[in-house]
DNA sequence: CCGATGACCATTT
DNA sequence: AAAATGGCCATCG
């Protein structure tokens, strides 16, 4: 499952998630954007898949484009997504980050590639 | 090698 | 405006 191929895609994934600053969200289509592949945002979410090692990737930053943390279900626990993100300071109301286009960040703008 | 799946996004009906 | 469908790219069986 670890192919230094996929490591590639994956590493630069979990790089731009690390730089989520707190209480901050970002869509899988932003980073897959930053990486240059616009049209791979699911391949993010299977990155954030293969995350489940990764500690220093805060998964919970990361959702879809309406901020709706679709891939809760995917975390230890259904509310682990929601109560660490609450625990940063984000809002979240029925799975979905409250003020979401105020808290959204993009790495195309923010890191001003 | 081919088919199916996936934590999505955009377009068309 | 809401709902349905396709596309897109990578991984797994």
């Amino acid at each position: 499952m670890i192919n230094k191929n996929s490591n590639d895609f994956f590493e630069q994934v979990y790089q731009v998630c690390e730089l989520i600053p707190e209480g901050r969200v970002t869509s899988y289509g932003a980073i897959a954007r930053y990486l240059g592949a616009a049209r791979s945002s699911r391949m993010v979410g299977w990155a954030m898949n293969a995350s489940h090692g990764r500690p220093e990737v805060p998964a919970h930053r990361v959702v879809n484009r309406i901020g709706m943390l679709t891939g809760k279900q995917h975390f230890d626990s259904p509310t682990a997504m929601r109560e660490r993100l609450e625990s940063e300071g984000v809002s979240v109301t029925d799975d979905q980050v409250d003020d979401f286009s105020s808290r959204f960040w993009d790495p195309n703008v923010e890191l001003q590639l």
